[in-house]
RNA sequence: GGGGGAAUUCCCGAGUGGCCAAAGGGGACAGACUGUAAAUCUGCUGGCAAUGCCUUCGGUGGUUCGAAUCCACCUUCCCCCA
């Protein structure tokens, strides 16, 4: 079984535009390919995994990878799938940004002795000339088919600003950059990136008479057709400091029955005769498929060894038993004491699980804060430097965790 | 360039001088039921030193005892005409 052959068994594979010919080029591992990146955070996200997961694929497959930082094309905002315009970056949140995707980036990629490349598109796309770019790729556009365009479409309602009309056409422009300067053959990015795609290809078809490919990567999205990768309206990141292991390894933990395989088969890197054994589990069964598939995302990405702990921690809090040490923790110090003791709500809302009093008095008046595995009912509660120097286990609702301790 | 319309709490959306911390829905959160699942039902949803006080209805000023609501200017967006 070929490369190409596996994505499709994973589900990986959204469209493409010569399945015959890419079959052929990644399973030789002929193809030179990118996936833009665009840096509006200093983090990457879970949704971003995917598509690192995929470039390794390839690049085990022997093909090479160019990841494509957006240094350029985030000066613009893609307004694909964005039902209103992106808020404006500055160049030095820029450039701090795609230094943070760099550092994270090396961990999942072999950059070495030209195994992979990192570019950034800011190196060419802010040195273009309007009259020149104008005359050179912007004849070759219908401003009629790129309206037809499903990323604009939907924009054609709420407004579209010419500036991010331009999206598509730098992005074009990025593929007909490295077709040329980096024998890249094919672009790869999320289902929703297919119409600003197609815009490289035909540019290169234009101006070269010469094929390019492009592929799309299946959203990942949960049985109701949600997005993943995000919490509570907050992205799940791969930065550590941002989202930590065990959140992490909690956020997928907690996938639906209905999506757990299809995880599994989509992100990790376990043999596929593996994933279809476990195809046939079911009902509470699933569970254990569900700590696989956390644990090895959260192996990926942050490490085997934060992986364990991650499930050890999980284990202790919600099956008893197990080692409960790496659990959150929130450190208080003397100075923080009011009158040498410190009330319940202040604790909930220092230790992150309730961002403010008044929903941490609402949690524990319906009942949903625990300490120490005990209810608490009382919301005046105060607790002393000696019970806080034991450390005390605030629960709130079933699956928040963390535990405040005094040094 | 001309004319018309809009901006409300996390999102959609009601509200057109006091009864407004602001209807309704969605989402989120909590409870029951469970398997750290889904579905369902219930509660809840600005903040705080909490029977009260403070901040919020695009921005800045103004009218008024009192403004999300009225006036002026500004900003942004939409629609029609060119």
């Amino acid at each position: 079984m070929g490369i190409y052959e596996e994505l499709v068994a994973r589900g990986l594979i959204a469209q493409v535009t010569n399945e015959d010919e890419i079959r052929q080029m990644i399973n030789n591992g002929k193809a030179t390919f990118y996936i833009g990146f665009d840096c509006t955070a200093d983090s990457l996200t879970a949704g971003h995994f995917m598509a690192l997961a995929l470039m390794k694929r390839l690049q085990m497959a022997g093909n090479r990878p160019i990841a494509l930082i957006g240094g350029g094309t985030t000066m613009i905002g893609d307004p694909s799938g964005r039902s209103d315009m992106r808020k404006m970056l500055t160049k030095e949140d820029i450039d701090h940004n795609a230094a943070c995707f760099k550092r994270q980036m090396e961990r999942f990629i072999d950059f070495g002795e030209g195994k992979a490349l990192m570019i950034n598109n800011a190196d060419w796309l802010l040195k273009l000339n309007y009259v020149e770019l104008l005359r050179e790729v912007g004849a070759c556009f219908s401003v009629n088919n790129m309206l037809r365009a499903e990323c604009y479409k939907q924009r054609m309602e709420k407004g579209l600003s010419f500036l991010e009309f331009n999206y598509m056409i730098m992005q074009s422009y990025d593929f007909y950059y490295l077709f040329q300067h980096y024998g890249c053959n094919m672009q790869f990015g999320g289902d929703d990136q297919w119409s600003n795609m197609l815009g490289g290809t035909e540019l290169i078809r234009r101006k070269l008479g010469k094929d390019a490919h492009a592929m799309t990567i299946t959203l990942l999205t949960d049985s109701q057709g949600n997005k993943m990768g995000k919490t509570a309206g907050n992205a799940v990141w791969l930065d550590a400091n941002k989202t930590s292991p065990y959140e992490f390894y909690q956020y997928w933990r907690n996938v639906g029955d209905a999506d757990v395989l299809k995880f599994i088969r989509m992100l990790t890197f376990l043999p596929l005769e593996q994933i279809d054994e476990m195809a046939a589990w079911e009902g509470s069964q699933l569970n254990r498929a569900k700590e696989i598939l956390a644990f090895e995302l959260t192996s990926i990405v942050h490490g085997e060894e934060e992986a364990r702990k991650a499930e050890a921690s999980a284990r202790a809090l919600f099956a008893g038993g197990g080692d409960s040490q790496h659990m959150p923790t929130t450190e208080l110090t003397e100075s923080e004491l009011v009158n040498g003791a410190l009330d319940i709500l202040t604790l909930l809302v220092r230790s992150g699980l309730c961002a403010t009093k008044s929903e941490a008095r609402r949690n524990i008046q319906q009942g949903g804060v625990a300490v120490d595995g005990e209810k608490l009912t009382d919301f005046n509660k105060v607790y002393d430097a000696s019970a806080l120097k034991a450390g005390l286990l605030l629960r709130r609702g079933k699956k928040n965790y963390n535990k405040v301790l005094l040094k």
